[in-house]
DNA sequence: TCCGGAAATGTTGGCGTTAACATCATTCCA
DNA sequence: TGGAATGATGTTAACGCCAACATTTCCGGA
């Protein structure tokens, strides 16, 4: 309390208005029946001093910290991020505070992460490190605030908001279908993904659903470098891949070359996600489109809605859409 | 005041334990001199109750907020992400919180979120939006809270963290040069961009010093899309092109080789930053890569003990490092 | 056995705001 | 022209914590 320096207080605007703070704070608070001349004395008092309200007062008094959770995962991706940052816009403009944290993915970080958030006593929490580990700690944890679960798709979850991962995955298939391939193999995302685990099923109940032949599954860990490894273990017999995103689209392109195989005259290769980057790869990648931003927007809204008693907004899976260019050919033979 | 709930108080807590609340706070703050007997105690009383501490309550009564400002550009760019996810970690480990808000370039934007970060009594600022208008907000708004500019290279600010620019470029020309290219041509970031300006001065100086000729320069925005377009302005003179990042270096590749230039057999191409896809494009990319987590968690380090009044840490820019790909060879001629 | 001092703990007040209630001023109708 | 109803503003008491100071407890030495 010693030597730090504090701004003017609603004591200090009120004393050179001439009236109450609590006039000022009604002020403040867009109250009505508040004689125009003496709101135009406070204001100007207000700017003439430099007011800011303080937001730890403020906070006391009411007991609500305007503040909402957002746990994002630490590898800085083009999706999780660019929710991230929706989630952050629409939590401002809607008069909230974004208190984010990145973190790892096994159930320590997670944990400890979680605890930085309830000790700031967060109102609402976005979820958007999508493991199962964050999905258990989670659970055990949220005691009574309202949690969304952003790109997990999991159905179990409160709110959750999400692209349809099984209509993107059924888009990719009817286009290589279309196409003429029949022996698609899948690589897919780390296995503790709620999201790479849902497209991993749901290409295994397209490809059922249309007869085609099962080839085994390689698994990723969303990486590019995971991709190229990958490239080693495609099937022989495999006419088109379809990767759990477009960075092991990309790591598996490279690798197929290497080998002297090219995509997409030997063979075909079909991305998720949409990255800016991938309208410029050799050979330009088609690829299934989700939009990040709206999902995060979504997730706020459900949130403002939950927090003020509101009706909660529709939460059914956004549309993905397939992104058609040129790393999809019919089959070589 | 009305129907919030509210958690356990630093009383329920001393009234559960038997002592007084003051003796709870400083358990909680970690003085000396408890007696063993009554620390267990409290942290019983502490746990049985679930209490938590009310950080509202604390940063009024300390006249702290114990949160710093982040403001990072709404694009998500590896880059700055990278910078932004280690900041975010640095701060939470040094018991403060990252408060941060995405914003696109533009001076009313920059203002708006400028205006809302002040607004929550940050005690420090770090601005990782590298562009003019925000140097020139942030300089006219930041009163006195210690202020970290990242990704800038800009030497005039209080505090800045960088990689070294200079030292960069001087990397990829030097490199270029060995292979024996002289005609090397500049794609450059935008103009409003603190850091493209200063690896585009670079550029100048470095090929000035050893006398090689000047190529028109050709300004990106730092999209694939941009690098792309660029293809249209290389000079067909050029052996070389050095792009201010990755992204555009793979838009840049991608034109070309609709025009059947191939990179590096035709020309060379080096890129700026090494995202993570850059060792997996076709051809893999050759480029200067940049510790983005080092610079942010330098520029904590700076602010806490700023806040402290400790010693500050050097700030002299970070190293850059060449990373030798394929995207570069001899010239064909 | 008593006392001084250090160690351990308790008491009080205030941080800046909002909520609830109290008061003063105005208006309008009987 | 008085008084009730309404409108505008003021007063007081929390909110949960920390800082400063006050008090109690404990210990060893005279």
């Amino acid at each position: 309390m010693a030597n730090v320096v504090r701004g003017p207080s609603m004591h200090d605007v009120a004393a050179r208005a001439g009236v109450s703070h609590q006039t000022v704070s009604r002020v403040l608070n867009g109250f009505e029946g508040i004689r125009p001349g003496t709101r135009e004395r406070v204001l100007a008092a207000i700017s003439d001093l430099g007011y800011r309200r303080n937001v730890a007062a403020r906070s006391l008094a009411t007991g609500r910290s305007q503040a909402v959770g957002v746990l994002v995962p630490d590898t800085p991706n083009f999706g999780p991020t660019s929710s991230f940052y929706a989630v952050e816009r629409a939590l401002r403009d809607a008069g909230f505070q974004a208190l984010s944290t990145a973190t790892a993915n096994d159930a320590a970080s997670v944990d400890e992460a979680l605890d930085f958030l309830f000790g700031r006593s967060i109102e609402a929490l976005v979820l958007m490190a999508p493991t199962r580990n964050v999905l258990n700690v989670a659970d055990a944890r949220a005691n009574n605030v309202p949690v969304a679960y952003l790109l997990t798709g999991d159905e179990r979850a409160p709110w959750s908001v999400s692209v349809d991962q099984g209509e993107g995955v059924r888009l990719a298939i009817d286009h290589l279908v279309s196409m003429g391939h029949t022996r698609i193999q899948h690589i897919t995302g780390p296995g503790d993904s709620t999201e790479g685990r849902l497209r991993e099923s749901a290409f295994v109940s397209e490809m059922m659903r249309r007869g085609l032949p099962r080839l085994p599954m390689i698994e990723g860990d969303w990486s590019a470098q995971s991709g190229f490894e990958a490239g080693e273990h495609v099937d022989h017999s495999a006419t088109a891949v379809l990767c759990a995103n477009d960075q092991m689209a990309l790591g598996l392109i490279h690798a197929l070359g290497l080998h002297g195989i090219d995509v997409p005259r030997h063979i075909s290769v079909i991305g998720f996600d949409d990255i800016p980057e991938a309208a410029h790869t050799m050979p330009p990648l088609t690829t299934v489109r989700q939009d990040f931003r709206a999902v995060g927007s979504l997730a706020v809204a459900v949130l403002v809605a939950a927090l003020s008693g509101e009706d909660l907004p529709d939460t059914s899976p956004l549309p993905a859409e397939l992104i058609v260019r040129e790393s999809v050919a019919p089959p070589s033979m």
